[in-house]
DNA sequence: CAGCATCCACGTTGATACTG
DNA sequence: CAGTATCAACGTGGATGCTG
């Protein structure tokens, strides 16, 4: 029963203690992942360093809209939690690279089963948003 | 190519613009559906909610530390986006049922992708951080 | 080039009290 | 039972200016 899509999954599968503690939950990794790859940036930064390493400046530019305290602050989290390894060329002016690190390629693949399932029900989620919000108007 | 695990993914291995689209990027569904998943309760519920149907108290009961607020906005919020079904029984006093939709219950194979990936490597991440912190520290 | 420091706006979460 | 309303606290994200 150690499956990937057909089937029931594993650990989202397995029994839950009920109540859930309070505790547990707070550190839980399951959510503790989720949080961290669910902010503004970070999963487009794993995503373009999937594809090859980048430098600073390099992402500054590919990604429109970020500031440089974001793009420094998301790597580094993504340093810190090891997904994500930074080198430094003691070169005049410094250059510094950006690549996934093992464990941070490990990610792409469980990413892309979440982001593929976005893509192929964004519409079903949009109409559903739509007409909720419809309902919601109509009854104001 | 179109895998799930094994060789390289989908989504995340397509090309993309560089530079990426602040535009393109603000209504990007992949961000958007992560975002949802990445707040504090939803994936507990959404997990909770896959094994079986629950009232709205149960659900505020098997969840130790939820506010009846984040409760009924995370609801809400599932409902909006149809993964989640709610059906109110007029009786007195009032009964309201939270199911998974089917869209909801698509979403619990790509979730535990996640899922399974952080557990899987939560030591690694753990360990990962606490050097970092000692770096961080001695460096103060 | 690759940052850090500061200040600020905003969204999210939570505590508390009240209601059909 | 299943909520809503209000207020307060906090974290995230962004703008701006400065630096090795």
């Amino acid at each position: 029963m150690s499956d990937t899509h057909t089937g029931v999954p594993s650990v989202v599968a397995a029994p839950l203690p009920s109540p859930v503690p309070a505790d547990e939950y707070e550190q839980c990794p399951v959510t503790d992942v989720l949080r961290r790859i669910g902010d503004k940036w970070t999963v487009l930064i794993v995503v373009l360093l999937g594809r090859r390493p980048y430098r600073f400046n390099e992402l500054h530019r590919g990604i429109q809209g970020i500031s440089q305290r974001m793009l420094t602050r998301t790597l580094r989290g993504l340093e810190e939690d090891g997904l994500v390894h930074r080198e430094v060329f003691p070169t005049v002016p410094p250059a510094v690279e950006y690549r996934l690190t093992p464990l941070g390629e490990s990610l792409l693949g469980p990413l892309s089963a979440v982001a593929d399932w976005a893509v192929l029900h964004q519409d079903e989620i949009t109409r559903s948003r739509l007409a909720a919000a419809v309902v919601t108007t109509s009854r104001s």
